[in-house]
DNA sequence: CGTTCAGTTGATCACGGTCAAGCCCAGTGG
DNA sequence: CCACTGGGCTTGACCGTGATCAACTGAACG
């Protein structure tokens, strides 16, 4: 595994991982937690990447600087791995290589899922895909639930759909309203029509259901 | 190389080279031409992932299945490797396994590159970090040339820059009247003005050379 | 030459960004 | 224990941008 050359970091919620532009001299490996990996756009407007859970890998590098910054939504910890150690092992152990491409691979078809989420246009699509990119996030990890669990702020979810978080709000609330969600303190979401859903996420004009049963302020 | 368990497989413009879902019994390298991956999204409107370009790698398979189809959009000449053949050198040959994660890499960068691109809000602003994003390439190719070439339609750029082919030919005129680039017979376009386009790409209200020397139809 | 499809241009309108105000809740200190 | 405060979240109003529909031009093809 790869804990062997590792050393274990633990980091409070909303600390600093790592930053842009930083010599990158590690790779990192999540055990508990989320992270938030980002970009500041110029103007003070931070674009976010993608979220880490746990086994996902950070600190991808472009001629050995970070190419984005990661910062802890919740508490976190991971493991760090010095990337010379690293890329010793990945020239002379070929079972440890194609975990690495394994890991890879799933975080390019994220990428791409993140784009392809990016390119919907309307706000109550974007925010409906990505509610289910975390419910299917968290199923995988085995934390089978009737909640999703929501760890980040609106406004970490709009610097990720793309979108301002009062967007974010009024989608939630439209989400409520059309009765496909019911929402918990905030961070605590149930799903009470899967079907409602995904006609939102394929952008079809009015759901079936949203037209035989009329709702209020419509 | 690659090329030892390969074969060449030949398109010409428009054909599909294969599609999202078929079983995934071989990976492509692009030899030279270029390819679009796409996923149909539902209603007939196609979302473009990603061009490919020579040395690049098409067929990634999530569970034995393309993720997305890949159809040629000039004529196309690129290697077919079967996936059982490349699977069985993964696991004995590091050297080998290196140059693909460092590809996967490269993918993910463009990937995550693609997502950032999405979420620019202004429509010039996307089309000119599209045509910067195009030149990087073939300045990487050693395609060293005072024009960028653009093969792909407008309808392909509007369908990865998520905007309609309408408003990808509006930015092209806004930025030709701009004086930050020039077209020449539709597919060669010139950069006349990098700073202007850097400043477009940013999202900067308006440019101050704009601002000195006032345009017409504004 | 005619047909067809890519590209351009024009007009209208809905969606979401922005600014602004208010609300709710957690954390803090008296 | 309660009041205070600040930040996250929600809601409202207004307006600009680009999607959409539609008409037209131009280019490539046989």
């Amino acid at each position: 595994m790869l804990a062997v050359i590792a050393t274990v970091g633990r980091y409070k919620k909303g600390e600093l991982i790592y930053q842009e532009g930083a010599i990158a001299d590690r790779v990192f490996n999540v055990i508990t937690g989320v992270v938030k990996s980002y970009r500041s756009a110029g103007n003070r407007r931070q674009r976010i990447i993608g979220f880490l859970f746990p086994q996902d890998i950070i600190g991808l590098a472009d001629r050995g600087r970070y190419v984005n910054s990661a910062r802890a939504i919740t508490p976190v910890t991971l493991y760090r791995i010095p990337t010379a150690a690293l890329e010793a092992r990945l020239h002379r152990n070929p079972e440890f290589d194609y975990q690495v491409i394994c890991k890879l691979c799933r975080e390019l078809r994220e990428a791409q899922q993140h784009a392809f989420l990016l390119s919907k246009h309307r706000a109550v699509a974007k925010l409906s895909l990505f509610l289910q990119m975390l419910e299917t996030q968290q199923s995988s990890e085995g934390r089978l639930s009737e909640e999703i669990l929501v760890p980040m702020s609106r406004a970490d979810i709009g610097a990720y759909t793309n979108m301002s978080s009062e967007a974010v709000s009024r989608s939630f609330q439209e989400l409520i309203r059309r009765r496909v969600i019911s929402i918990r303190e905030r961070r605590h979401i149930k799903i009470l029509d899967r079907a409602g859903l995904e006609d939102i996420i394929s952008e079809i004009r009015g759901s079936s259901k949203s037209m035989s049963q009329p709702l209020p302020r419509v």
